[in-house]
RNA sequence: CGGGGCGUAGCGCAGCCUGGUUAGCGCGCCUGCCUUGGGAGCAGGAGGUCGGAGGUUCGAAUCCUCUCGCCCCGACCA
């Protein structure tokens, strides 16, 4: 491509709307301009990194097994109804009725649609294992879009989507993905890592996320660090669990139950202060509203309730704090004094609660709290298990090793089915028996877009952005420095041709500017190779190579340029692909 | 949805508090000269419903009301 025929408006200056790195990049380096909060055009520039992303998912699907197909982004809300999802969606799911009245949807993610496909057209356990993708436009109309391509409301993903016989199946089906990914964000040049994670409103047995390192991430991700590498535990904090709660020495002796006055302390810091007792010591009664039905929640005063954990322990859609009104109508106690002992609303606890003994909480009304609560002597709980969040305190669930905490930004996501979907949309094949059963499924999402800010946000400099070869619009840009003058113009036209003749993407800057704009455009845009075509080939036939990421610079005989680049290029290609 | 901030030329901003000729600056853009290895220089030029609507006023970018859009923080602990 011709640099003085290629829409590449570059930004001198950061554009106020963008605060993120990959954000403020993409815009000055004319990959992407916003048309509405969330929603970008695709400039040349940015569409190409698309592509290149897209060519190594495709590349890596196909390998797996999967077969390429595409599925309409306006979907209608029948097909929602049936799988209950219409209801349990929420506003992120746009909703807009067609000039019949029909309502209808954009559609945010394809488990309807392509299990209604399936059933339609599969019936044989012969046709099985199956596995089918797409990428394509996807629509969410999120709370908050931000960060340019980070979260986006219309965002290019790759969904697939398998079907098994059974479990066994199924499971084989979601290894090779998990491989396939391991292979699809390697490929990629990116820094990543699986983790556990919370499978969300896509539902299903179980669920792993690909997070690419960076401190700009969403995610917070709980590592295992132990001796020796750690042991290979990782998950979304969302999900992540500490090792269980060491059972309580048996001779403790459960002391009576204490009512003490504790005026306008409502804090646990007041309050554990003012009683003289660990924030370890005391259980504090958080009050949720669960689909707009209030809850008790018991966590130890130095905890915090996990709320996606909860919202799973509930079954419940949404979940959120209560204000202080609202717990007040729910329960008659003001906020600050709420205790488990005679509470009117439904109790659940945190698993710890349960060795815990002798402990402080809220005394159930105003200015009150008791010491010595117990649990099963002073009140019962309906339901019991892991509400917290873990804490640099907490130990790998696994090895019991420590845990480290660092951000990610989530780019892939599989997840385990089952037969949630088969079964609400009566998705059925025949087996050898001739006995109908449920497909066994699991699907598995890439942000493709959101790769590109990913890279973005991992691979950056002052100057710009620094793309990893396999993603980078072009993999060489050739600077001519000096376009007026036909013997460096040929020069740099024979580097051109030379290195697009070996199948590479290549900007030839022929434009009438000085050289000091080229080369920051060059760096800005993040062009992994630059050569440079101008006095030094006036001397002495050389031109100079220079490699964007760490600045090193070679020069070479004209005639020796295309076969060193080449090399090079193919090599570190071939290195992530191994 | 709550809180904060911002809408003035393609981009970045000033002017607004304290209303008053043709609304400014830098970059970019166009023309010419000059220059050509890290966003040069000189000269000339084009480009604006001051987000929108209503109001106050002799007079509104500026004050008031409503509205639309965008960005950031938060959906936070008793």
């Amino acid at each position: 491509m011709r640099y003085s025929q290629l829409l590449l408006p570059t930004l001198k200056e950061n554009p106020a709307e963008a605060e993120v790195v990959s954000h403020r990049l993409l815009l000055r380096a004319g990959f992407i301009r916003k048309l509405a909060s969330g929603i970008y055009s695709y400039l040349p520039l940015g569409l190409a990194a698309i592509r290149k992303v897209e060519h190594i998912v495709r590349e890596e699907m196909n390998r797996a097994g999967a077969q390429e197909l595409l599925l309409p982004v306006v979907q209608p809300a029948d097909l929602w109804l049936e799988s209950g999802r219409w209801l349990k969606y929420g506003p992120e799911l746009l909703r807009f009725k067609d000039r019949h009245n029909r309502e209808s949807c954009l559609g945010p993610t394809h488990e309807e649609v392509i299990t209604d496909l399936v059933r339609m057209n599969v019936h044989s356990y012969r046709a099985l294992p199956l596995n089918l993708y797409q990428i394509q436009t996807k629509f969410r109309d999120e709370i908050r879009p931000r960060f340019g391509l980070m979260r986006g409301r219309e965002f290019i993903m790759k969904d697939a989507y398998s079907f098994d016989v059974d479990e066994d199946g199924a499971n084989v089906a979601y290894r090779k993905m998990s491989d396939a990914y391991h292979r699809i964000f390697k490929r990629c040049g990116l820094s990543f890592r699986a983790v556990e994670a919370d499978t969300g409103t896509i539902g299903g047995d179980f669920s792993h996320e690909f997070m690419v390192l960076a401190d700009t991430g969403e995610d917070t991700l709980a590592i295992c660090k132990a001796k020796g590498g750690g042991c290979g535990y990782s998950a979304n904090l969302e999900k992540a669990v500490g090792a269980a709660p060491k059972a309580p020495e048996p001779e403790v002796e459960l002391l009576p139950l204490e009512k003490i006055e504790t005026p306008g302390k409502r804090k646990v810091v007041a309050v554990t202060a003012f009683l003289d007792v660990s924030p370890k010591q005391l259980v504090k009664t958080m009050v949720y509203m669960a689909d707009g039905k209030p809850v008790a929640v018991l966590v130890r005063g130095d905890h915090e309730v996990q709320e996606v954990k909860l919202k799973n322990m509930l079954g419940a859609v949404d979940v959120e704090l209560a204000d202080d009104q609202q717990i007040y109508d729910a329960t008659g106690v003001p906020s600050g004094y709420l205790g488990p002992v005679g509470i009117k609303i439904p109790l659940v606890a945190d698993r710890e609660i349960e060795v815990m003994r002798n402990f402080a909480i809220g005394g159930g009304e105003k200015n009150y709290h008791l010491l010595n609560a117990n649990l099963g002597r002073d009140f019962e709980v309906g339901q019991i298990g892991d509400l917290r969040e873990v804490t640099s305190d907490d130990l790998c669930p696994l090895c019991n090793g420590e845990l480290e905490f660092t951000k990610g930004i989530e780019v892939g996501h599989i997840f385990k089915l089952g037969t949630n979907y088969s079964e609400v949309l009566n998705a059925t094949y025949s087996d050898q028996d001739g006995q109908e059963k449920h497909f066994v499924m699991g699907c598995y999402g890439i942000g493709v877009s959101r790769i590109v800010a990913a890279a973005i946000e991992q691979n950056h400099d002052d100057d710009g952005i620094i793309f990893p070869v396999p993603l980078a619009p072009f993999q060489v840009v050739v600077l001519n420095l000096s376009p007026s003058d036909p013997e460096i113009t040929d020069a740099a036209e024979i580097v051109y041709r030379g290195l697009q003749d070996h199948g590479l993407d290549i900007l030839l800057d022929d434009r009438d500017e000085r050289p000091g704009i080229k080369f920051k455009d060059a760096d800005l845009v993040g062009i992994p190779y630059r050569v440079t075509v101008g006095k030094g080939f006036a001397k002495d036939g050389t031109v100079e190579i220079r490699t964007r990421r760490d600045g090193q610079t070679v020069s070479l005989p004209l005639a020796e340029v295309v076969a060193h680049l080449t090399a090079r290029i193919n090599d570190e290609m071939a290195d992530l692909a191994k």
